[in-house]
DNA sequence: CATCATGTAGCTTATAAAGATACATGAAAG
DNA sequence: CTTTCATGTATCTTTATAAGCTACATGATG
């Protein structure tokens, strides 16, 4: 199974999108991202519609923060995103009758239960603000070695 | 992205093995599991690589516990299946120089390792024994409500 | 030697993220 | 008001991987 990049993807545009004046076309993010306009608005439009990002259409349109880095967590991002499947192993349900088969997954169910409210409690509470200033931390680290890189592409 | 269910079908198998007398073929067990002999064999190879289990071919060949319940941990059946991909979210790739990348990878990678940390410490921690033994209880819960099942199919 | 069971190669299927094309909708500029 | 630009969205294709399946080789038992 390969990997779902969206939270990682939208937290980096995100980013981006704070250091900009004005708004972020799909286009420009996807150039970014290093993928499609169209997966970008797909992608963007769970934030939209709770209320992370506005969108607007025609000449200077394009994606806005709709609040602050440090008003967001990562939590947030996650779950506009839909809460997408944490896990890549899960129970089976060849003979759901089976109180094997039912002992097990219970079992199995505790354990990606615990696991799963660890790395939520986390998300929620690493705010998109620390994320930002982590990347600054690496830029300072990186001036001399390296000419001022944005990442922008 | 349909989770993987090897590590929860392996614990099935294993746990009615410990329950028959004399080796259980592939056909068997993929009747439990709902599935084919050669998914069977193929998923158990890495348990026997590891002398979890035997397997002995010809007439009353099949597949044998190697040790007890007791001295097998849910992570050494993980382990064994060669350690298969835990989550179904994960690093983006996008643009590898890009220093907000970096910074969410990081960040993000964190939680996750914290979060796998957690969940394989746990795995360590049950016995196919105590699973075994969860399962009895459920025998018993049921008993007088149910024919006594024993999830055979 | 016939039967049974594992071992394994190789192909097909199912599923979901991701990518791409096409076109409708709506806003701003001229 | 028409052109241009950008989002919104339907639809199809692509890709990756667990899972399923067929066929056949290998080896052990009776």
């Amino acid at each position: 199974m390969r990997s779902d990049s969206r939270l990682s993807r939208m937290l980096h545009a995100l980013i981006h999108m704070d250091r900009l004046q004005g708004a972020a076309t799909s286009e420009l993010l996807a150039g970014m991202l290093n993928t499609n306009p169209v997966v970008v608005r797909r992608t963007m439009a769970g934030l939209r519609d709770q209320g992370l990002v506005r969108s607007e259409k025609g000449h200077g349109g394009g994606w806005v923060l709709a609040r602050p880095l440090d008003a967001m967590t990562l939590l947030d991002i996650y779950q506009a995103l839909g809460a997408p499947q944490l896990f890549a192993i899960g129970p089976s349900s060849d003979n759901p009758d089976c109180l094997v088969e039912q002992a097990v997954n219970h079992c199995l169910g505790e354990a990606l239960e615990q696991a799963r409210s660890t790395l939520l409690m986390r998300l929620g509470q690493v705010t998109l603000g620390d994320l930002a200033r982590q990347f600054e931390a690496r830029l300072h680290t990186c001036q001399g070695q390296l000419p001022p890189y944005l990442g922008d592409g």
